[in-house]
RNA sequence: GCGCCCUUAGCUCAGUGGAUAGAGCGUCCGGCUACGAACCGGGAGGCCGCAGGUUCGAAUCCUGCAGGGCGCACCA
């Protein structure tokens, strides 16, 4: 639609300029937007005073001159001239309904559109080390990240989600270490514990089932043995933990990337060493003070900094640094890192790798704000050196995988989140999840109700029937009055709203848009009566805007990665 | 000290140059002998942190200031 205003105000403005009525150096951008209130139309376009000055005339009759120009439009009822010299387009009652027929002409296709071009992109998020369990911040990450893998599917690219597996380096050492003491203690040895190893409980529910399986086989062989058999065993357990969490909440990778492989040599060389002459080659490196570096201050970084240290080891930066070059030579058109905030300081330097990589620009790093936790307004306090914290496990467990996606989302992504586990649980008035649901929930209680069927009997399948009822010969020119022509709006937008959410990806959009269309329904619902035997064709029609909206609100939902009931 | 983010109704937040700044919660009033009241309608409630600037027009862009958060390693 958004394409059929803009060329109208276009052609008024050629037609205009090629008549001599308006003069102007350049045809302006049609400026089509959609006003905020609805009393202002469908449409609006504020061409008229962005032009004025250059025109030489003042903006109302430059309004005037063009919306004389604008040539009648099936689809368009209505161009008023308002306000300073706004142009307000009314679409007709027939365009509106037309949406109604196109919901369910494509199904959960409804909202697909073609931004992508197929382009292939990869969105990498959580990245959770594998030493511990997720925290809830973790668990908002892996909802903004599948969300937006969603949303950029919809808009038609091709996604992959990818998990950066971080299994190199010292918090692996020092993982090890832990456990290790930990099974040596279950052994019944005194164990010197380390000032900075990890202490929660979970390390040492690992050591007891290592314990458990393998007894204390490895209590008296060396440490450095011991701990590397440990490594292995208790991060693989981790890892199968994340997977099962994750999927818990209906996410799921399509690759889990090992830095290992990073490190490990092939044919002579590591992708770390080859991704440093890479660099080298391309003369963005340099040797001072018996280390490595990259100059990344040419590429807009703070400073240059480190890739391999003076003691002839890697920084993680340049690990992850061929990580991102691995990337690219994978072939994706586009990368995508989510991040926490804690690593902020962290994206210049990266932008400026991978722009000396060669691939300026095709890096977005998507920054997650933290999450607060709250339980009926209380503050949850947490300690990371005790161990004594909420995990995201245990937050799924308590609220649901609806409820935590949904809350998730409901917040832009670079705005800290309060999130209260008392409120998430809550069925009620105050919980938006169960809104939108309920709305869905509603509908298909209204076509069970249309099909005659016992509503209490759950067993019987009225698919049939309802398929029957929703029938395209239904008398749409009868859906006419305010609140359904509001609804048909609503549905209208939704390719918008994907468009948006894909481009600025944000998620949260659609949490909005889902309340949005909700709230449309239920004010359709108040107004208008769905099943009336006196009246069978408007029956007929307003069911087929009902199952549209059940439509549409099932794939907003499934975007936001949250069930749509057919009960509740 | 430097960098990034934030500051909008009592609370939690939308609003990335347009018209009278919106929503939910809370509060007050009203609506079920009709399809799900987990719903709907209405009222009250705002120097959009402060001060300048840019322009036809600024919550939105620029500069300065104040307040809050997070970062500033040859750590990961």
């Amino acid at each position: 639609m958004r394409e059929v205003i803009e060329s109208l105000v276009s052609q008024a403005l050629r037609s205009a300029v090629e008549g001599g009525r308006l003069v102007l150096p350049e045809l302006p951008d049609p400026a089509v937007e959609r006003p905020r209130d609805p009393s202002h139309g469908d449409w609006a376009t504020s061409v008229a005073l962005r032009s004025a000055k250059a025109a030489g005339m003042n903006p109302r009759q430059v309004a005037q001159i063009l919306s004389d120009e604008m040539s009648s439009h099936p689809d368009i009822d209505a161009v008023e001239i308002a306000g300073p010299g706004f142009i307000n387009l009314r679409v007709s009652a027939n365009a509106l309904q037309r949406v109604l027929r196109e919901v369910h002409e494509r199904g959960a296709g409804f909202g697909r559109i073609d931004l992508g071009k197929g382009a292939r992109v990869q969105v990498e998020f959580v990245s959770a080390n594998p030493v511990g369990p997720m925290h809830v911040g973790h668990g908002r990450w892996a909802a903004l990240g599948d969300s937006m893998a969603r949303v950029l599917e919809h808009a038609g690219y091709s996604v992959q989600r990818e998990f950066y597996v971080n299994d190199a380096g010292v918090q692996m050492d020092t993982f090890a270490k832990s456990v290790a003491a930990r099974y040596l203690e279950l052994c019944g040895r005194e164990v010197d514990f380390g000032e900075d190893w990890y202490r929660g409980a979970y390390i040492t529910d690992i050591a007891r089932e290592i314990f458990d399986a393998e007894g204390d086989a490895w209590a008296d062989v060396a440490s450095a043995d011991r701990e590397s058999h440990f490594k292995e065993t208790a991060y693989v357990q981790v890892l199968e933990h994340l997977k099962h969490v994750l999927h818990g909440m209906g996410v799921d990778f399509d690759v889990w990337f090992s830095e290992r492989t990073l490190h490990a040599s092939v044919d002579g060389s590591s992708e770390v060493e080859k991704t440093i002459e890479a660099l080298r080659s391309a003369g963005h490196i340099y040797e001072k003070d018996d280390a490595t570096w990259f100059a990344s201050m040419p590429f807009g970084d703070d400073k240059d900094r480190v890739l391999k240290k003076a003691d002839g080891s890697y920084t993680y930066f340049a690990a992850d640094i061929a990580y991102h070059k691995d990337k690219f030579d994978r072939g994706f058109d586009r990368v995508i890192d989510i991040w926490g905030a804690d690593h902020h300081g962290y994206v210049k330097r990266m932008e400026a790798a991978v722009a000396a990589l060669g691939h300026p620009g095709k890096l977005d790093v998507v920054i997650g704000q933290l999450v607060n936790l709250f339980r009926d307004g209380e503050v949850v306090r947490m300690s990371k050196r005790t161990g004594e914290m909420v995990t995201f496990e245990d937050l799924l467990d308590e609220v649901g995988p609806d409820a935590a996606r949904y809350f998730f989302l409901r917040r832009s992504t670079d705005q800290p989140l309060d999130f209260d586990i008392g409120l998430a649980k809550q069925q009620s008035n105050e919980n938006p999840v169960y809104y939108v649901q309920y709305a869905h929930a509603r509908i298909c209680s209204i076509l069970r109700k249309a099909a005659g069927a016992d509503t209490s009997d759950e067993t019987v399948d009225i698919s049939a029937t309802i398929a029957s009822l929703v029938t395209d010969e239904a008398p749409l020119d009868l859906l006419a009055s305010d609140p359904e022509l509001a609804l048909m709006r609503k549905l209208a937008e939704f390719p918008e709203v994907v468009e948006v959410a894909a481009t600025q990806l944000a998620p949260a959009k659609l949490t909005r848009y889902a309340e949005d269309l909700a709230a449309s329904f239920h004010q359709f619902y108040t107004l208008c009566r769905v099943v009336d035997p006196g009246k069978p064709e408007l029956t007929s029609a307003r069911l087929y805007a009902a199952d549209a909206t059940r439509i549409a609100l099932a794939g907003v939902l499934a975007l936001v990665g949250v069930g749509a009931p057919e009960r509740m």
